[in-house]
DNA sequence: GTGAAAGCGCTAACAC
DNA sequence: GTGTTAGCGCTTTCAC
């Protein structure tokens, strides 16, 4: 049972104007000449009639398609329930509601992403596409319809632009911090190893620690509380020196805050914890946790836009500011 | 400068086939008579080309709609970056792909949606609804076309089906803990007045306060940290022997927990401190928050199906569980 | 059971 | 400038 919908057409538009459809069309998406009384006419009749050009009959004539998928890469179809991903879906979705275009979320396997992108490639419907957590082969074998309408949140290739935080000054910015606040041995937790785009911290925060003099101390982490909390013991254990930890990703130094709580450590006075991205929690946790902004949004939204509308940047970075809290 | 497509149509399929395009329709949608044979070799032919039915072409003649769209209520726009909001977002999406449909996100200005609920109506692309944060009168005002399509998540009315938690008894549950574990005064914190899927739990709170002959405090809130924080020290002023503050949302509870925090009060031994919703950060705060479950995504996937194809459920309640940590 | 033909609502050539 | 004429890719009567 369909329910009664609206029908106010291009054609009852351009008949109460008295002029043709193609005039009415002309007028209306502002392609192609008109004169003023004809453009009058119809812009008064469009507004009397409440007239909105139906998205899905124009997607059909220029091909645009109607929605733009936020395909987010990760080793179990868990990831599309990461807070950081709704966000940024969220956001497309507000971006794309303004041309009349929804968003889909997919999951691509990390073992296997291929099939995935071959059917969004030949999906008629996909306008764009925004590559979350992407890895460099992936976008190497991005299939040749998606290129040109496909942007990455994250590391970029050749032929995909890419939009992100500038992690790296971020992470700098954490870690000089900590040594200006008189910190000598600082561990780092890092990103799952295969994110390309977690890279750049960790290379900053080995200059940084390099330029002083101090030795480098890098765990591998995936973004996840848990693994925050056995790291920050194992770095304790391994290193019991350490008088800091800096873990990428607010949720894995929420973890560590847990895991110090839980071994009787105090923060910041045994050891200081600094995160990175300011997720809402940060401001919560006890002690509150130093970090550095990543402003999701924003960078979100600029992806979205230029997925739809290349724009021909190759790479975007958003600035990230240190936020100093309690635990560092 | 359109990137090239892949061009596979019904037309190629039937032709490869040997059969009308009518005919490869009716396979293909699995809809009216066909042949073993013709059957065979049209699926063969869609296979060995690769084909993709166009979302698009089949939304233009049967006028379902390429998209559903996510209203959300609320006094500013603000409300579009709510991480509650981006969490129903992500989840609808995610369901809305399956159809090769996208979801978009639209704010309804609390003081007059109408406007907004008329454009949603008139446009026909929009498939589905799902309204978060409604109002009695918004559900009564809501444009006919737009009946039958619409779910709204929290409060419904006898033309709109609504799914949402079982707050009522989730705050039972929380407020009866508190009583059981020796607490006596218990002030509660509620959500913003004019949203009505936030009185149930009030309901519930006020029932059992009254049925231990205790005193009802009822303060009312926002779900927002920051007044959860100015209501408690409301509370503690007002009626000092305040021994445990119940906040209706765990972000309010934060600010609660940081309030006392700031005030010197120790929690849970000097005032004990409940949520509702169970957020990511309920578990990392300082102390660890006790909360009720709140199963997000179960409930924004129910709805966004029942948005897309219409159940004839009126009213669907997800379950709430207490979920006891170290706040109280 | 199958094909021919008529649209869905819009835009884009191509004459006038 | 403006109207006429074709389609975009699909589903769907309606004859056969």
């Amino acid at each position: 049972v369909q329910p009664e919908r609206p029908v106010v057409t291009l054609e009852h538009v351009a008949l109460a104007a008295g002029v043709s459809r193609a005039t009415a069309s002309r007028v209306l998406a502002g392609t192609g000449p008109a004169s003023a009384e004809a453009r009058r006419r119809v812009q008064e009749a469009a507004a009397r009639l409440g007239y909105v050009a139906d998205p899905v009959a124009r997607a059909l004539v220029n091909g645009g398609g109607t929605r733009m998928v936020v395909a987010v890469v990760g080793s179990t179809s868990a990831i599309l329930t990461d807070p950081y991903l709704a966000r940024v879906v969220s956001t497309a979705a507000g971006v794309a509601d303004a041309d009349g275009l929804g968003v889909s979320v997919q999951w691509l396997p990390l073992a296997d992403p291929t099939p995935a992108l071959d059917r969004l490639a030949r999906d008629r419907s996909v306008g764009g596409v925004v590559l979350v957590n992407t890895t460099r082969p992936l976008l190497d074998a991005l299939p040749r319809p998606l290129s040109g309408r496909t942007v990455s949140i994250g590391v970029g290739s050749p032929a995909v632009p890419a939009v992100d935080v500038d992690n790296g000054h971020g992470a700098r910015l954490v870690v000089e911090h900590l040594l200006r606040t008189g910190r000598r041995r600082v561990a780092l937790i890092t990103g799952p190893p295969w994110l390309p785009c977690a890279d750049r911290p960790v290379a900053a925060y080995r200059a940084a620690v390099r330029g002083a003099g101090l030795p480098e101390r890098v765990l591998p982490g995936d973004f996840g509380a848990a693994t925050g909390g056995v790291r920050t013991i194992e770095a304790l254990t391994r290193w019991p020196d350490t008088d800091a930890v800096f873990a990428l990703g607010d949720a894995a130094a929420l973890g560590a805050l847990g895991a110090l709580r839980r071994s009787g450590r105090r923060v910041p006075d045994d050891v200081a914890v600094a995160g990175f991205d300011d997720i809402p929690a940060a401001e919560h946790s006890g002690p509150a946790l130093t970090t550095a902004t990543h402003p999701v949004e924003l960078i979100a939204a600029a992806a979205a836009r230029s997925a739809l509308r290349p724009t021909g940047d190759g790479q975007t970075w958003f600035g990230s500011e240190l936020v100093v809290r309690q635990s560092a």
